[in-house]
RNA sequence: GGGCGCUUAGCUCAGCCGGGAGAGCACCUGCCUUACAAGCAGGGGGUCAUAGGUUCGAUCCCUGUAGCGCCCA
């Protein structure tokens, strides 16, 4: 069988991708025989495009159901598309823009209709997208998180939780986007330290002339809507004030002095403005002395007509305005520089108004105390651990959830206004007032937050609030993968939602990955232009380079480098297989069957590879089972191309080129035995090579993906074997390494002679002596008691128990060879000194375990013995 | 201000239960050896940030310090 000599990763990709859907391997099927495995994806933007932080968490996804498939669980990958309603109306008003018109000018109607047109025309996008990455998500669920199932999900939370009083609407502060004219919640502010002054302003304190009282803020233009100065109860400066009344400078209104615990004496002039409609924390001042809320601005960020001679102006200008106006007055005393914490849109960066405004709210106390606790008792872990922390820290830290946006795309919330006044929250549309009768009723404009909607993904998706089969089987979830940055965002509010809505735990691991970064360690972004494009990976080098890179050398939870370096590393590895296999495959004749394989001639070589699979086998489970992806890859990767090729396909040629040799059949069967199993324990990080190799191979499966996955054996564990082995690798890397040292080429085969006085070690080199023909270049062995007629003309190399001579005549300068020799006896004494403190050491001897204790000692035996043959071997070069 | 992480070869990063520091890339030497030059063989290169502590023994555990980064307020 012959295939091509480099691995075209285009030419079996697709077509892998294509058989592996026709065979509906990728459906998980109820199977009360089978115990569930259940993922439940990420759910990207329905209009997204995938980046490098797709590719990565879904491969590890993949790596986890692939895997767990091959154990026998009955393995779930649920896939589907998130609404995103901000990023999506966005889009849609931009393109509208372009068109001239506003979403007003068109209506909500039609808007909606656009939106649906707009998911039609991108939503297969992202869905084939992450086909391309090789994903073995079970399409046949896919769910979008608008869909009626899920859309019924949302509607049934919200009327329960207001049922419970857990929902609620009020006037409170929120963050308001001006750009995007919408609400947001706490966790969609990004802040961002800024640049900018303390303003210093006098408030004329009433009827007593000249007598001021100074406040700082960072925020002039909202003082227009104080309604209160404030100083701190204890502040002596300040006491005799509270309760009197200063004038609001540029309002001249009248406004009390009142006295709180919030402010801090030490900060600017230990006196501050109160502006409860604009700042969150004057909001909860306000709230405690009963003052009055002043807005002073619209929703697009100009001031309002409470603001005086300076409605209508934007926010910045009003601020210029009102510090000219102070100053003309005589009331501004100083300007300091600050550097500030500015709180922005995480959607598009513009600075959020705090606002006071009626929106819907979550109560979070009551949700959050029995999702802290399940992740204290450990029914849900992070992974690594250390993420609990800022777990519990917001948690713990968590105020009401806005949940209400001013948005048209996304969950309409199902909240009916009366004429009468009365509201109706109710699962289907109410034809009237259950107060009043009419039937003038309006539901309310607003959609939900979209992670309302993602927070119930794990159930929502498996068909709650009915009791579907699937759910009853499948649910909770086993595995959460995501990034750290969407902890907050979503993996909270999953765990509190299924605690509440469910009973369960939605998830009983959640794995967490760090960001991709370009070389540079730049955070990958659009603006940046520095995002390298996964598809475009996937063209030129192949689906498995890509997931090899984002895997390889990455530890749990951190941050990793993506560069061209690993694509083509893991590029080079995929082609090292193929060729391997290509190898393998060429030996094979047309016929060839296994069914009678004698293990009793398995030689060293087979015995010993085996050995070392087996024990692949088993660390690459265990850390699969640890999350330790990098780990587990790497250990796939050293032992294929070192043990595997290097080593075992070497030594097995000889063997496989004489077509008489007893045991060619063996070995052809260890071959084909090794690289099936390092291809199953491979192809959940790069599936297509494993595939397509392991399909040419000889075994039973039709597909490496529905193959048992390996499992450790005793049986295969040969340690005498793979001490034998190390005896001869060890001798022959010492022939590689002086014939290097002399510049000697392969072509050119010297004789070697094995000075061995060990009967035991002599027996093995015997039984590898071929070996040492193919491997280290020899043209003839001899394995001997004596040295006799070794002379000058022979380099030499020293090994545990064994002194190796090679003839190489002219090519030998004599003085430089004693100067080798001199190098490596040093080196010894250096050794030998070591060993010798350290067993010197009466309570290293004493305390020490005995195992550790004994290495040592063997250690100094085997140096002083090496050490004498290298000084015996000066003496004869300097005779 | 509170919390977390990082500091290991020229670069990017691994390093498990504490018992002689590893990989990829880069660099140097020799090889087109009938699977693979996307390859083979060999080599150089490290005070494991720093100061203490625990220990027979510390890159690893503990404490302090410095620098970098992140999250929260």
């Amino acid at each position: 069988m012959e295939l091509a000599k480099t691995y075209e990763p285009k030419e079996v990709e697709d077509k892998l991708y294509k058989r592996w859907m026709e065979n509906g391997y990728f459906h998980a099927k109820i199977d009360p025989n089978k115990t569930p495995y259940t993922i439940v994806i990420p759910p990207p933007n329905i209009t997204g495009q995938l980046h490098m932080g797709h590719a990565l968490d879904n491969t590890l996804q993949d790596i986890l159901i692939r895997m767990k498939r091959m154990q026998g669980y009955s393995a779930l990958w649920l896939p589907g598309t998130d609404h995103a309603s901000i990023a999506t109306e966005a889009r849609i008003v931009e393109k509208l823009k372009e068109e001239g018109v506003t979403k007003e000018d068109l209506g909500r109607e039609k808007f909606l209709e656009r939106a649906w047109e707009w998911k039609k025309q991108y939503g297969g996008r992202i869905v084939s997208q992450l086909k391309k990455l090789g994903s073995s998500c079970d399409w046949e669920r896919e769910r979008f998180t608008m869909d009626e199932g899920l859309s019924k999900a949302v509607t049934e939370v919200f009327v329960r939780l207001y049922e419970k009083g857990l929902i609620y609407r009020g006037e409170r502060i929120i963050n308001w986007c001006p750009i995007c004219g919408t609400s947001i919640s706490d966790a969609e502010v990004e802040y961002e330290e800024q640049k900018g002054n303390l303003w210093h302003i006098k408030y004329p304190v009433k009827g007593q002339e000249g007598r001021f009282i100074t406040v700082a803020t960072t925020r002039p233009e909202t003082m227009l809507g104080d309604t209160a100065v404030a100083v701190h109860p204890e502040d002596d400066r300040y006491k005799d004030l509270v309760g009197k009344t200063v004038i609001l400078p540029l309002m001249n209104r009248e406004i009390p002095v009142i006295a709180d615990e919030y402010v801090d004496p030490s900060f600017g002039t230990g006196a501050v403005k109160i502006t409860p409609a604009h700042d969150p924390n004057d909001f909860e001042v306000g709230l405690r002395h009963g003052l009055d809320l002043v807005k002073v601005m619209n929703d697009d960020a100009t001031m309002n007509k409470n603001a005086g001679a300076y409605a209508g102006m934007d926010r910045y200008e009003a601020r210029k305005a009102v510090v000219k106006d102070l100053e003309k007055e005589g009331l501004l005393v100083k300007i300091e520089e600050h550097t500030h914490n500015v709180g922005a849109c995480y959607r598009c960066s513009t600075v959020i108004e705090p606002m006071v405004s009626m929106q819907w709210f979550v109560k979070m106390e009551p949700l959050a105390k029995p999702a802290i606790e399940v992740v204290k008792n450990g029914t849900v872990k992070f992974v690594p651990e250390r993420f609990s922390k800022i777990y519990y820290n917001w948690m713990e830290n968590i105020r009401d959830w806005c949940i209400s946006r001013q948005l048209w795309r996304g969950h309409q919330i199902p909240a009916y206004y009366c004429e009468c006044g009365e509201i109706i929250v109710a699962r289907t549309a109410p034809e009237k007032c259950p107060k009043c009768q009419s039937t003038n009723l309006v539901q309310d404009q607003d959609t939900l937050d979209t992670w309302f909607s993602s927070a119930l993904w794990p159930f929502s998706t498996l068909g709650w609030p009915d009791e579907t089969e699937d759910l009853k089987y499948f649910y909770p979830t086993d595995v959460l993968v995501t990034g750290y940055d969407i902890i907050f965002f979503w993996v909270a509010r999953m765990i509190f939602s299924a605690l509440e809505h469910t009973g369960k735990e939605p998830f009983k691991h959640v794995v967490i990955h760090g960001l991709v970064r370009d070389a540079l360690g730049r955070k990958m972004s659009k603006s940046l232009g520095n995002g390298i494009d996964p598809l475009e990976v996937i063209e030129n080098y192949g689906t498995d380079a890509l997931r090899f890179a984002l895997i390889i050398g990455v530890s749990p939870g951190n941050d990793l480098r993506f560069s061209d370096d690993k694509i083509l590393a893991g590029r080079n590895f995929a082609n090292k297989i193929w060729n391997a296999s290509r190898f393998v495959l060429m030996n094979f004749d047309e016929d060839i069957d296994f069914s009678d394989i004698d293990e009793s001639l398995f030689g060293i070589p087979e015995k010993w590879i085996l050995s070392r699979v087996n024990d692949l086998v088993r660390e690459v489970t265990v850390n699969l089972d640890k999350y330790e992806f990098g780990i587990a890859l790497q250990k796939i990767y050293e032992f294929v191309w070192e043990e595997f090729c290097d080593w075992y396909i070497e030594l097995v040629k000889p063997r496989l080129y004489d077509r008489e040799a007893p045991g060619r059949k063996e070995s052809l069967y260890v071959l084909n035995k090794v690289l099936s199993v390092s291809m199953q324990l491979l192809h959940p990080f790069m599936p297509f090579v494993t595939e397509e190799i392991y399909t040419h191979l000889v075994n039973d499966d039709p597909s490496v993906m529905i193959s048992k996955w390996p499992e450790y054996s005793e049986r295969y564990t040969y340690e005498q074997e793979e001490k034998q082995m190390d005896e001869i690798m060890t001798a022959i890397k010492a022939i590689r390494n002086i014939r290097a040292d002399m510049n000697v080429p392969p072509t050119r085969k010297a004789k070697a002679i094995l000075a061995v006085s060990d009967k035991g070690l002599a027996d093995i080199y015997e039984s590898g002596k071929v070996y040492f023909e193919k491997l280290a270049y020899c043209s003839e062995v001899v394995i001997t008691e004596s040295k006799e007629g070794i002379d000058k003309n022979f380099v030499s190399a020293v090994v545990k128990g064994c002194e190796i001579y090679i003839p190489l005549g002219d090519l030998i300068d004599i003085e430089k060879e004693i100067q080798r020799l001199q190098g490596e006896k040093e080196r010894l004494e250096g050794e030998i000194e070591r060993v010798n403190q350290k067993l010197a050491n009466e309570s290293f001897v004493k305390k020490a375990p005995e195992k550790v204790v004994n290495a040592e000692k063997e250690k100094k035996a085997k140096y002083e013995m090496m050490y004498e043959s290298v000084l015996e071997r000066i003496r004869a070069l300097t005779q």
